[in-house]
DNA sequence: TGTACATCAGTGAACGCGCGTTCACTGATGTAC
DNA sequence: TGTACATCAGTGAACGCGCGTTCACTGATGTAC
């Protein structure tokens, strides 16, 4: 019953799990086949069940794309929270954190980019900043354990969005064919992450804390 | 023969430019509706004309959507160069080049996705660095007159890219709902992007002129 | 321990929809003589 | 200037497709007695 089920595989008619099952198949479909394929029924259609069947799970297609993303920013989350820990120093934590970031998406590109396309027309405020797990909380105590002032809300959020906005950047470009040379020339992929998130700033060092 | 007829206007059998008349029908979808939207029985639909019309003007949807796209990054080319020009100074052309760039992309948003979505897997580097008008162009030389050494084509290269991966990570973040009550702090989106922008620090100074 | 029954989680067929594209066609235009 | 004809740029009906969702159904499970 906790074992997965492939879509060949015979299956007793009760699923166990199906709800966990259709966010794995949908996941699958994002990497093999990207966003414009993941469909409710190629989503069933991965899972080996009917189209009918997620019905019983979620109330539309839009409610099961949700729980993709959801998984993908908890992922991401925790990503940079380990980068945040495994980082040499506080000086470093925020360079850690960006190149994780990026690291992330490319790894998961379409998944990026269902959890991107979901926040896109958000009314509510999600749990980002309130989540002291989140990403967006750790790049902010990064960013004040790099020397910003705590108190200066607005100027905090201002850096930490200022990061957020440049890593995202980042990680949707980082992929484009037109750098491909360039990337070469410096050693692959990371090496060219790395130099451009070092360029931009936010990430080389605290505003407020004038170098070392 | 030259003005433009909407929808429900006669106009005369042979139509006069309907190339012309499908890219702005095109953009006019976008922006009312979304890049979902933009089919081409829903752009035939705009322009008043039968959904086979535009095979006569266009190979398949994609060439369609190319076309537009490639407008679009004629625009934000002449809205860089205009910025540029505009500066109050040479330390200050990177930043409104910034801005503009991020204005262009927030005012047409939907185009702006369709112009990215467009180079995501583009395999042949496209005309930007070596077209002498184009937004890349300028910004690369706005680096050299703010200081960079142009004989080192790689460094160069790197600091246009991060500026670039910045701007454009702003200006698909900036209008996040969930940013708007900093905005409504800051006195609207403008002086909200041009802080973040700030924070960002390849668009705030030039990395190989240690400031002034 | 066995049986009746409610509930749950599947099935599979069907719905209406809009899509991209093709096709044979026709109305309008321009050119040759 | 007039006429025959090739070419161009439209039409509108049709194709097959995959989609999201609904529906009446049924097999499996769990609970009450």
């Amino acid at each position: 019953m906790r074992e997965s089920h492939t879509a060949a595989e015979a299956r007793p008619y009760h699923h166990g799990d199906l709800r966990r099952a259709l966010v794995d198949a949908a996941r699958r479909i994002l990497e093999a086949e990207g966003p414009t394929a993941l469909s409710l029924r190629a989503v069933a259609r991965e899972a080996g069940v009917s189209p009918a069947a997620p019905y019983h799970h979620f109330k539309d297609k839009c409610e099961l794309i949700e729980a993709v993303a959801h998984e993908g920013w908890e992922e991401l989350g925790a990503a940079i929270a380990k980068a945040r820990a495994a980082a040499p120093s506080v000086r470093e934590a925020l360079t850690s954190i960006g190149v994780a970031y990026v690291c992330f998406a490319r790894e998961n590109p379409a998944l990026y980019r269902v959890m991107y396309d979901g926040m896109r027309d958000r009314v509510q405020m999600p749990d980002h900043a309130k989540d002291p797990e989140s990403g967006y909380s750790h790049v902010a105590s990064a960013i004040v354990e790099a020397g910003a002032n705590p108190e200066d809300t607005q100027e905090l959020q201002l850096a930490t969005i200022a990061a957020w906005c440049a890593a995202h950047g980042v990680a949707e470009m980082a992929g484009f064919k037109e750098f491909d040379s360039l990337k070469e020339a410096m050693g692959g992929e990371e090496p060219f992450v790395r130099a451009i998130l070092d360029h931009i700033g936010v990430f080389a060092r605290s505003r407020n804390k004038p170098s070392a």
